[in-house]
RNA sequence: GCGGGUGUAGCUUAGUGGUAAAGCUCCAGCCUUCCAAGCUGGCUAUGAGGGUUCGAUUCCCUUCACCCGCUCCA
């Protein structure tokens, strides 16, 4: 509608201008930065907090409408970032974070090493043939005829798992792609979870974990919730936090990061409506990233096929994401949230683990249940990329060259009171419009430079609406208006400032705005 | 983790084995009655650490960060 794709912003000029006016810096900026973490600055924290808030009223305090035509219940939580290591044991997390790799110096490939065997020649003579464990038995056939040195069938082999060769032997072995053995190193740990110590001592025993994911705390207050809250199933436990990844390569800026935040809300249901509510999320969802600005073409849903899975959702109905277009990942798409059907796995584990039941038992009917959990997991630092990316708009006619055109309820200053000079009786008026507003919006007050530059340095952060005050003011007490995108005006009355920006900030409002708009 | 590239002020660019230069931004002031105008002044840089050298921003090594491509991505 606006922006051809021609036009797609350079990222580096994305993050150049999330520097220059203060939305992101680089983590310790000063010592040379650290891969993978960013700090958010004036301007970022208050778009973050305004996407966070956005986010916590449309599942805590206004909930949707349900198929029933009722508000759907949903409560919130603020769990410990550490919890008993014993949860991220029956999580799965603590297997499946740490997959070793084993890499190939030769061909530079990369391999988990559990999914190596060898083929050790039973008369001791030739290559040990290193194979993956999904190649074909034509393909190790072959192998073994060109690699074999005159052996030519497996049965001359004996077949050993990769992870249980001594290091020793490594010389002897020729990676599944190599030409020359020996190339395969030991394999590395990848520990995904970034892990600590409670406690001034650090050993194996006080060990614990950063989690990798709200969820699981979630998971663990699901009796303190039921027995506390008066909620019913089917009803939902909002979290927003923290979640810590030691991601082997943090990439495209603040998309994938070692610390980030994420917005989940697990909902738990009857397993027989599972599918229903997997849907009514999915639709919801989607409504929630379009009513803050997001718009159609840069938004796709995406279901993943059933390799993608994670280990919880291979049953049940799967994972669906909504993907945000990034720069960098157009023309293709970034996953900004995924909406996945965990079936009832995380409770029955913890249920395994701890000990402790966590069964619902249905009030009314008296069935007893494990409930299922749909879960809409969002990125809320990858919603504010997004965020910035949708605002980013190339105009070469105007002075900035850029400016943001946020939505106005998550623009990080909602307007700017400028006097239109410094002098004369322009500025008594505007502080005291200034300090009105600002009990009730994120509103700025700038007296210096000229009208022109004010402006400029507004469209550039993203203000949607700038209030003038000039020698009209004094006399008839309105104040011009000047909207961002359009850079038109009007005059409204300087009483009415207030309930303007009000009526601006809701979002149904600017929707049909950006309707008009174009 | 691998390969390639980049690193001088907030940004864009100069330049040199011997005092690091400019424009824009930013800040202060003047001037300004609506879109980065004009005038004056000011702050700020060789990513970090070593080495060679009388002297290194420049040459060499290491490291860090970012970008691109792989790899990875519950």
């Amino acid at each position: 509608m606006n922006q051809p794709a021609a036009t797609t912003p350079a990222m580096k000029d994305i993050v150049a201008l999330c520097k220059r006016r203060g939305f992101i810096f680089a983590a310790s900026d000063i010592y040379g930065g650290l891969n993978g973490f960013w700090d958010y600055g004036p301007l970022g924290v208050e778009l973050k907090n305004n996407l966070r808030d956005l986010w916590w009223k449309s599942m805590v305090t206004c909930p949707p409408i349900g198929p029933d035509g009722a508000p759907v219940e949903i409560v919130g939580l603020d769990s410990s970032i550490i919890q008993n290591p014993k949860a991220w044991e029956a999580s799965g997390h603590v297997g499946g974070f740490s997959d070793p790799m084993v890499d190939d110096k030769e061909t530079k490939l990369r391999y988990r090493a559990d999914h190596l065997y060898v083929l050790v020649p039973k008369d001791g003579k030739g290559k040990w043939l290193a194979l993956h464990q999904d190649a074909e038995a034509e393909d190790v056939a072959k192998r073994i005829k060109k690699e074999g040195g005159g052996k030519s069938s497996s049965d001359q082999y004996e077949k050993k798992q990769f992870t249980s060769i001594d290091k020793s032997d490594y010389a002897n072995i020729l990676g599944p792609d190599a030409k020359t053995p020996g190339t395969l190193t030991e394999p590395k740990q990848f520990n995904l979870m970034f892990h600590t110590f409670v406690g001034a001592t650090a050993g194996d025993e006080n060990k614990a974990y950063l989690r990798p994911e709200t969820a699981q705390g979630i998971f663990l207050n699901f009796k303190n919730v039921l027995d506390s809250s008066r909620v019913r199933v089917p009803f939902g436990i909002a979290q927003i936090g923290k979640a810590f990844r030691n991601e082997v390569t943090p990439r495209n800026f603040i998309f994938r990061s070692r610390e980030f935040e994420q917005m989940e809300m697990e909902w738990f249901c009857h397993p027989k409506e599972a599918k229903m509510w997997r849907d009514f999320w999915f639709t919801e969802r989607q409504k929630f990233w379009r009513s803050i600005g997001l718009s159609s073409e840069n938004i796709q849903m995406r279901d993943h096929d059933k390799d993608e899975l994670s280990h919880y959702a291979k049953e049940g109905y799967g994972t669906a994401d909504i993907e945000y277009r990034f720069p960098f990942t157009a023309p293709g798409y970034g996953e900004l949230e995924g909406i996945a059907h965990r079936c009832d796995f995380d409770l029955t584990q913890h249920q395994k683990v701890s000990g402790t039941k966590l069964e619902y038992m249905d009030p009314v009917t008296s069935e007893k249940f494990m409930p299922h959990v749909i879960e809409p997991a969002a990125g809320l630092s990858r919603g504010v990329l997004a965020l910035i990316c949708e605002a980013y708009t190339i105009d070469a006619s105007r002075p900035s060259g850029v400016y943001l055109n946020f939505h106005p309820s998550v623009a990080p200053i909602k307007a700017a009171i400028l006097p239109l000079t410094a002098k004369e009786d322009h500025v008594p008026i505007a502080t005291k419009l200034y300090l009105e507003l600002r009990e009730e919006f994120t509103v700025e007050l700038d007296v210096k430079q000229n009208i022109g530059k004010r402006y400029a340095r507004q469209d550039e952060i993203g203000t949607p609406y700038c209030f003038t005050i000039d020698n009209d003011t004094i006399t008839d007490k309105t104040v011009t208006v000047r909207d961002r995108n359009s850079m038109a005006q009007e005059r409204i009355h300087i009483d009415k400032v207030a309930e303007y920006l009000r009526e601006k900030m809701k979002p149904s409002s600017q929707k049909a705005k950006l309707k008009a708009v174009g």
